[in-house]
DNA sequence: CCCACTTTGTGCGCGTGTTCACAAGGGCGT
DNA sequence: ACGCCCTTGTGAACACGCGCACAAAGTGGG
């Protein structure tokens, strides 16, 4: 019923390897400013930080883009992966909340790469209202819909405190928005044409914490030192 | 040779599930601050945005704590995956980059959850060196190497523009640093027994834009529409 | 004391992703 | 024009993660 296709692959491309191309193009505008005509995988997956076995498979997904016995044209493949990436073209971008996140990220060179461009940015708090960021005024939480049709927006980025996210994510899908990408820390409930991706900092420290746990234990011996260990039992925890 | 053992899982956690349990985690705190004492592994599940097998799977991980026919004790279980992650002791962390994002860190609610104590937020630019941010004073880079053996620091945190982060990666590495987490968009190489995890927004934005190309695609028709496809030309890129 | 109900814990099949290893293909020197 | 050497593209084996579906286990009511 409420069965969930698997997402039969639209066209091919393997979730992983999306993943991995911004990574690729970015080496390659390193290379490409820096004149070098071309590259071998090896090379180009070394920079990637990827086995080079895997960055031709990805590759290869978009076609036969290399020349056996001499490499890759970084021009030319910067080109595919920018418009497989959709790059070609221009993407409105609104983020909600001016606080320093929505600062930086506001700030972040032009978004990084082009092919973005920050429509809005928008605070309920009404002191923040009018401030000039990254060459923009911070607009009220209330014009989100207007911008949003009137800018054409299909991404919204989430820089608010986590109670206020869900009721942005709301707002913006309301307004047609699509793509969602959510940096407080709640689990988004949308609907499911619009994709939510996380970045979640709290969690990464705390995966990294995990790993540092590992090998401090693997320092201090295998044995289980006197952890104070009454942990407060099933029956009356909390 | 080289060959990299593929980490037999040194006590048997898979990743995918390090990576979730935070996020159980959370959904667990949020409900014990409600007053609830258990929940089921169907309603931590919808809470947490996942399948109720995988929670279930996930919790098995870390040994039996449910109990069948009622749930699981919320408040023995935020203590279980508290341990497991190593959040019942504290970590210090110290932040390179004082910008916005990296005030945004240290701003970042007590670090989203206990179990982390910023112990310095550094930089290079003298002009803000002393300023106050989150109730510590931003500190010279210079003092990196001293404020990580004092301060026993064993995560850094990168937050600096992305030429500066390798250096910076260096100079935490040397310092014996062995987690990092790396928010400059660049490829860090670090010794195989430092961890690094990339957060990366641009990288968010290109898989997000790629998703939403998928879908105006379909919109516009499947037929391939008039590409203005004069690819460079694999002889005449750049 | 037993039975019906609820919910956990997990065996199993499937799809995805990763890596090795090699055949196919193209350039370049002679 | 030929053959060597380099690098791509991919078949196949393997590892991993996911989700279904069900047996095991504990609860509460009669």
């Amino acid at each position: 019923m409420t069965r969930r296709e698997p997402r039969p692959r639209e066209r091919g491309i393997p979730e992983a390897t999306v993943a991995r191309l911004p990574v690729y193009l970015r080496a390659l505008q390193a290379l490409s400013e820096s004149g070098t005509p071309t590259v071998s995988s090896e090379e180009l997956a070394s920079r990637a930080g990827v086995n080079s076995a895997k960055l031709r498979k990805d590759l290869s997904h978009l076609g036969s883009y290399g020349t056996r016995g001499v490499g890759y044209d970084v021009g030319y493949l910067v080109y595919q992966i920018s418009r497989e990436l959709g790059l070609t073209q221009d993407w409105s971008v609104a983020i909600v909340g001016a606080g320093n996140l929505g600062r930086a990220l506001a700030n972040y060179g032009g978004f990084g790469t082009r092919g973005f461009r920050i429509a809005a940015l928008l605070d309920a708090e009404p002191a923040l209202v009018g401030d000039r960021v990254a060459g923009l005024s911070v607009g009220h939480i209330d014009t989100l819909e207007g911008v949003v049709e009137a800018e054409n927006v299909s991404i919204g980025v989430i820089a608010t405190p986590a109670q206020a996210a869900q009721a942005v994510c709301d707002r913006f899908v309301g307004a047609g928005v699509t793509s969602v990408l959510n940096f407080a820390p709640v689990v988004l409930n949308v609907p499911p044409e619009v994709d939510v991706r996380k970045v979640d900092l709290s969690i990464e420290l705390q995966i990294l914490a995990f790993h540092e746990q590992r090998k401090a234990d693997g320092r201090e011996g295998p044995e289980r030192i006197g952890t104070l260990d009454a942990p407060p039992g099933p029956a009356g925890g909390q």
